[in-house]
Parts: structure tokens; C-alpha cells; sequence
DNA sequence: GATTAGACATCAATAGATTTAATGGCTCGA
DNA sequence: TCGAGCCATTAAATCTATTGATGTCTAATC
């Protein structure tokens, strides 16, 4: 058994809401004898005349009128629902971002984005893991890395560069350190991450490093960088993200030094054939609105 | 803006359901690259990726997700309403068939028809009109004719030869008519038929044919049969119709006089190439019937 | 009743879209 | 590391859908 000429509702639909084969040929831009043809196809299939011919054009048999509601509805929703996903693909800005980036650098600074585009919503997809963005529908996103990864464009945005911070209240209570050998006697936020050794090193400690003040082991920049602000240790960050937290002194930058595993934030995205505008707009707008963080 | 692919959609269904393009290839009996081209090109319709390709087949994104449900009913709704179109198409025999015919000679004798060929159930179609088998879904009808229609195979079944009949208690009450002429002193139902020349000239009556009693003018058959039966007069009437009647002797056939415009009754379809099995039964039973029908 | 305009059917030729077959690359699991 | 399973790609083959020309039919008009 062959299936339904899928091809031919569309033409019967155009025919049933004109009742004229040449006006429905007009309508579908081809022929009246295209038409002639498909709606035979689908009478064909369907065992019985659809249409009555008559002199000034057709009129639905029985059966076709049986049939044209549900052919009128089934495209309506199909378009309907293919519209829609276009328009979204075209409208919301899908970005796979790190909680930290999003809540300490890109939420505050994003209200310019949406004012300087408006017709473009964006929507933040928060997780850790590194997404598949053709896959999951998401067009750009915020990496820490070295801007090498394959298939994928990059822009540097802001150093990976951390620091160790701590609030005035911490430093007035146990007293401000003065090397960074000092450090080490403090209650440090998380000290068995991984880039306390490596702070460390680049600010010149050597020799074991031992912790002699418990720490509180948490794992994201925004709550080492909070536990930090309400004076529970001293917490190290990347310093971009607490710009305004030291600038207004809640946070006090204890040394000139950052240190640096090699790895920094970069906006990317699919090297795909054409850049969505929506992509390139914010591309614009963030490698812009980066050059005036500091590092 | 191209269109949406519709043969795409049976497709994308078939892999949705699958999530796997080689085993929908399979169910639609193509290749597995001809599926990969067809879901391509439905993505590039949408503007975006429908299937994530995984190692061992395929998963919806996100936006098809959205799709497949939307897709899946408006082809099933489709391929439903067809269905039942065709089922009902080879299951419903439908019959054009004057209003005399039916209830005083078909009626009576359908039951024996549906227990014959139970799988078929029959519609009458009532109308005086002529209608046109193809446009209006009508497979067979009963004519009065000549057996001429162009384009329609016809067999007939049935004379159109009339006769006067009235009831025994009209005759009791004003006399027997014992020539034919005396029935122009008679009540005549419906004394401007055509049919009655026709007749009293057929019945050897000569000179003017002035009708003294007057009559009640009505057009079908049917009451004019209903109207001799309850005594009102003498009606002129198919006289197959009244088989029953007359032989029971509730109407009386006033002389052995069967005058006929020359017209038949047939039963009649088109000429197509294939004849549905339906129809073919129809035409069995009917002719077989017909034959056991005097006249 | 002839004529005309409007509309669908049909046919052969053709363009073009689909499908195929073959091949290559990718991922996962053994 | 290898093999199995699966999708993408390509060029060629196929076949469907479309065209353009022509024929037929119907209703309306004169």
C-alpha cells in the first residue's frame, strides 16, 4: 500500500479554501495542470473523488469536506510550530555560562546588552560541565581555558588571573598580612584548592606550604568570594570578578600579585558557516564591555 | 521563504519514534542516506538541528522535541481521516433511489441483501433529482428511463408499465368501472398526470378525454398509492410497486391494462474501469430479485 | 443556437528533486 | 587497538513532479 501523497495536501489545502484549481495553481506558483495532477494523486489515494469539477471551478464532495478540516489543521500546526522555533532561533540568545561569570561579571553588565539590542532576549544556561551547543540549542558560551579548543571560535575576555582577597573586618581582627609567606597563617577559604600552591609559587613562597588555620572547603568563586566579603577567611579569586568589591573597599586585594594557571575567559562559539546576528551582536557588545575590566 | 518539506515530515516522524535513521530507513523503505538527506533538509527549513547524532543512533534536541508530538498527531490525524474515508468507501454501499421505488419495492426486499453480503452496509440516497455518481459519492441508483445514459451501465429490473388501481371499498361505494372510458366518471388521483392519456389511449379510449369527478393533485407514487389504498380514488401507478397489494386485495387492479411511456425501471452506475465488489454484489442481488418481480 | 470565457483534464517532454550505492569518519565497547 | 554500528557526503541514476500545449466541458451572453 502506498502512503498519503504528503506532497498533495498542501495543494489541497490552497484548492479547498480557493475552490478553483488555476487560482490555487496562482497561489502555489505552478501550474493548473501541477495542480490537476496532485489533487488526482490524492484522490487517487484516498479512493474517491475529493472535488466536484464544476464550471466556474470545484466544490468539496462529502468526503472531501470530511477531509479539508483536518488537512487545514494538521499544516496549521506544523507551520505553526516550525514558525515558532525559527522565530526563537532568531530572537533568544542562548548562553552556556559558569555561575561565577554569569552572577559576579555578566549579570550586572547585561541590562546594557538587552538595551542596546532589545529584540533580542537572552537566556543564561547555567552549568559546569562543557554543553554541546549545536545539540542542546545553545549559541555561545563563557569558557575558562587557553582558547584553543577545536571546532570553536574564541575571544579572550578577561584574565583567569587570581588574587587573594579579604574583607576589613577579617583584617582588622587577626591583622593584615604582611608577605605572602603570612598568608599561610590566616584562615585561608578552601585551602586544599588547587591554586593556593600555585599562588604561592608565582608570589615567591617556598619550602612546604603549611596551613596552620582551618579552612571552610567550598568550591565556587561566588561563595569563596561571599564567605570572603563577611569576613570568614581570606578567599582566592579571580580578581576580575570582585573589580567593584575592591574598588568600593569590601574587599581588600592583600598583594600586587596574580597568579595564573595559563588560563583566562573566552566567549565562544560553533565556527559555523554564517554567525547568527544575535551571535555577532553579542560578540560585539562583550569583547567591548571586557576591555574596560581591568586585566 | 521555501516551504515547509512535507515529505520530510514522514521522515522525521519515522526517526523520532526510531531515533535511529538506519532503522527508519528501513521502515520507509529507503536508504539510510536518503533519510539523512530529508532530515537535512528539515533542519535546514527550521534553522536549526532537530536530532543530536549520538554513537548509536539518534535523540531529539530540545526543538525537536517540540516538533515530533506536533508532527506525529497532524500525520496521524491525516492518515486517520483517510482511512476511514477508504474504509467506509469499500464497507458503505450508497444508493440513489427514487422514493417509490425505495419504500414499496426495495425496502421490503433489502433485508435479504444485508444478510447476503453482511459486511456491507447499505445507504439509500432519496432524492427525485438525478444526481451525479462521482461528485456526490453515490455508488449506484434505480432510473426510470430508457437505458441510454451515456456514460452509465444500466440494467434493467423492472417495468414501468401503470395501471388504475383502487380500493375495494371505493369500488363498493361508486361501482366497478366496467370499460375503461367509465373511469372518467371515477375520482382521479392526480387527474393532470401525464401518465393518464398515456394510458386511456392505451386502453383503446378514444375522443376527448374530459374528466367529470374532480381529483386531488399530488406527485409521488407513493401517496397516490397510499391515496387508493384508504380509498380516495383511483390511482394510476406502477403496477410492480403494488405487487403485495394487489395480491392481497387490498388494492384492485381495475383492468388488465398495462400502459408504458416506453421507460423502464434500471438500475444503473458508472461506467468505470474497476466496479467495486460492493456494487458487484448489489448488481447480483438486485437483477436476481428483480426476476422474481412480475413485469 | 452559436459563441465565448472560464475552468479542469490529459499528454509528452523535461527539469529537478530524491534516492541510491559507495565511501569515509566517528563513537563506543570489547 | 579493533570492530561494530551509525551518520555524512558525494556523484550518478532514477523517477516524480512540473510544464506547456491542447482538448473538453459548462455557463453565460447575444
Amino acid at each position: 500500500m502506498t502512503s498519503l501523497p504528503l506532497g498533495s495536501i498542501r495543494v489541497f489545502d490552497s484548492v479547498a479554501r480557493l475552490q478553483n484549481f488555476t487560482k490555487a495553481a496562482d497561489e502555489l506558483n505552478m501550474t493548473q495542470s501541477a495542480v490537476s495532477y496532485q489533487i488526482k494523486l490524492l484522490e487517487d489515494f484516498a479512493g474517491t473523488p475529493l472535488f466536484q469539477r464544476r464550471a466556474r471551478g470545484v466544490t468539496l464532495t462529502p468526503k472531501g469536506e470530511v477531509i479539508a478540516p483536518v488537512i487545514r489543521r494538521a499544516l496549521a500546526d506544523m507551520g505553526e510550530t516550525f514558525r515558532a522555533i525559527r522565530e526563537e532561533q532568531n530572537s533568544v540568545l542562548v548562553i552556556s555560562v559558569i555561575h561565577t561569570f554569569a552572577s559576579n561579571w555578566l549579570t550586572p553588565r547585561i541590562t546594557d546588552f538587552q538595551n542596546l539590542h532589545p529584540e533580542v532576549s537572552v537566556r543564561f544556561d547555567i552549568s559546569s560541565r562543557l554543553v554541546d551547543f549545536s545539540s542542546e540549542g545553545i549559541d555561545c558560551g563563557i569558557r575558562l581555558g587557553r582558547g584553543n579548543w577545536p571546532g570553536l571560535t574564541s575571544h579572550r575576555l578577561l584574565s583567569g588571573g587570581f588574587t587573594p582577597l579579604a574583607s576589613p573586618a577579617y583584617l582588622e581582627r587577626y591583622g593584615r598580612p604582611q608577605t605572602p609567606a603570612d598568608l599561610l597563617q590566616c584562615h585561608l577559604i578552601t585551602p586544599d584548592d588547587n591554586w593556593w600552591p600555585v599562588w604561592f609559587r608565582q608570589a615567591g613562597v617556598e619550602g612546604p606550604l603549611t596551613m596552620t588555620k582551618p579552612g571552610v572547603t567550598i568550591d565556587t568563586q561566588q561563595i569563596i568570594g561571599g564567605l570572603a566579603l563577611s569576613g570568614g577567611g581570606v578567599g582566592l579569586v579571580s580578581s576580575a570578578f570582585f573589580q567593584n568589591e575592591i574598588e568600593s573597599g569590601t574587599l581588600v586585594k592583600l598583594f600586587d600579585i596574580e597568579a595564573s594557571t595559563g588560563t583566562n575567559y573566552y566567549l565562544v562559539y560553533p565556527e559555523t558557516g554564517q554567525l547568527p546576528a544575535k551571535v555577532k551582536f553579542f560578540r560585539d557588545w562583550i569583547i567591548d564591555c571586557s576591555c574596560n575590566t581591568k586585566f
